[in-house]
DNA sequence: TCTGGGGTCCTAGGACCC
DNA sequence: TCTGGGGTCCTAGGACCC
């Protein structure tokens, strides 16, 4: 932690209910509910109208609906929200080089970097208050809580200690009298499991966390988690405000209003996730080796199951047809209420070759395709036949596609590399899905 | 018909390599 | 044919955050 109060945290009040109560001026000063709509959904965010009837984020909105009927309940509009986050955010930048955004309404802001006269108490105060205004006259009206101390921890506490529209400084050598009272959950990392486990240790508050051992705490709660929360209980927080963090995944999910029982279109959904998560992955210029799927039961069981590429792939067809051989080890029988793709393992995607030429576009050789369609699901990439017999592609790059041969018998059946000029090498394309515009294909 | 979606980080066990 | 310790990678699950 430093000497002075220079690490600032910045909040938008309830920041997707403010923004429409902004665009919608019917809405101002009622309930407003913006989540999920459906038969599953949550509330991601509660106006404060509506959080006087108890309506709270990640509540089911069936719950919210039932503690206030009269809310106006909003599925969202996401652009408006990205807007207005990178007005704010652009506002911070142009303050600080420093700025480190948690989220679409969050950020971390350095002081030490915004070049003020000094960072004594009444400078940051001013500097902050001043803030505010300009972010809601960029924003056209949205409030925002900050606040002010010597770490990153504090700041965060600060900022939600006069919610909304607020400003908290704390004072540099006043933090632990701010925390010794309160609850182990002000802790970010403490969580329900981890205060439960401390609640039957006996330890609810900081100033009992305080008192227990490093060894204690590891022993209670693994090395880890436990070093850091014998750190923060005694305010100790080095961690720095970090301007440019990169991905280290990138994943679709989603879930169904009623559990999906049918295998064939549990595949068209994944292939159609597949298909946005590449989507995602060449729009930002990346690709990774890890393939993963997620699967959450009708009974809130929820299984992953992964498979690591010898190389990157940002490619739509070889995600999906990981994420469909990986579906096909689970058992779904009883039901299956969420389905996921995601990539990690991300590198930058190389675009160019050794000569500096542009690599070409991934694909398969133009061959016989059985009786369906010639349509392929993804450029290039699909089941596959090859003199070994039929596989899937499991990889490609630098004009070599990697095939992995399976049957019922050897399902991690042996890998072959071919040249995708190879005339060995021919596209499969799999039938239409039921409902399915053969022109129009998922991924 | 309680329980979203997009992420991050940690743990633990097994494989594999030196 | 046995022994061991460390490091890294991979997989699965869980906690947590907004």
């Amino acid at each position: 932690m430093r000497a002075q109060a220079s690490v600032m945290h910045l909040d938008l009040d309830a920041f997707f209910a403010a923004v429409e109560q902004r665009d919608k001026p019917s809405l101002r000063g009622k309930p407003v509910v913006v989540g999920g709509v459906g038969g599953r959904g949550v509330v991601s965010t509660a106006s404060y109208e509506a959080r006087v009837y108890g309506v709270r984020s990640a509540m089911s909105t069936r719950e919210a609906r039932s503690r206030c009927p009269h809310a106006a309940f909003l599925s969202g509009r996401f652009h408006a929200y990205r807007d207005a986050s990178h007005a704010v955010m652009s506002l911070l930048r142009s303050v600080s080089p420093l700025v480190e955004p948690l989220s679409l309404d969050e950020a971390f802001v350095d002081l030490e970097q915004a070049g003020l006269p000094d960072l004594e108490v009444p400078t940051v105060t001013a500097f902050a208050e001043e803030l505010r205004g300009r972010v809601t006259e960029a924003t056209r009206g949205l409030t925002a809580s900050v606040g002010l101390g010597t770490s990153k921890f504090i700041a965060k506490v600060a900022s939600d200690l006069d919610k909304p529209d607020g400003l908290v400084v704390v004072a540099p050598g006043t933090e632990q009298e701010l925390l010794r009272p309160m609850h182990v959950s002000v802790i970010p990392g403490v969580g329900p499991a981890t205060a439960e486990r401390l609640r039957r240790a006996g330890i609810q508050t900081v100033a009992e966390l305080e008192s227990v051992t490093l060894e204690e705490l590891v022993r209670l709660v693994g090395k880890a988690h436990g070093s850091g929360l014998y750190h923060l209980a005694r305010a100790l927080d080095d961690r720095p405000v970090v301007a440019e963090r990169e991905a280290k995944s990138v994943s679709v999910e989603g879930t169904y209003d009623t559990d999906l029982t049918d295998r064939r279109l549990m595949e068209g959904l994944l292939t159609r996730q597949a298909g946005e998560v590449a989507a995602r992955l060449r729009k930002h210029g990346l690709s990774g080796r890890t393939v993963t799927i997620k699967v959450r039961l009708h009974d809130f069981t929820t299984l992953s199951r992964s498979s690591t590429l010898p190389s990157p792939t940002d490619s739509a067809g070889t995600v999906a047809r990981i994420a469909r051989t990986l579906l096909a080890d689970l058992d779904t029988s009883g039901g299956v209420r969420l389905l996921g793709v995601g990539v990690s393992g991300l590198a930058d995607w190389v675009q160019e070759d050794l000569f500096g030429e542009a690599e070409p576009e991934e694909e398969l050789p133009q061959v016989e395709v059985p009786h369906h369609s010639r349509r392929t699901w993804a450029p290039g990439m699909d089941v596959v036949h090859a003199e070994m017999g039929r596989g899937w592609v499991w990889g490609s790059g630098r004009g070599v596609v990697t095939v992995r041969f399976e049957t019922a018998e050897t399902p991690a059946g042996p890998v072959r590399s071919y040249a995708e000029d190879d005339p060995a090498l021919s596209a499969w394309v799999p039938p239409p899905l039921p409902g399915e515009d053969p022109d129009d294909p998922p991924a």
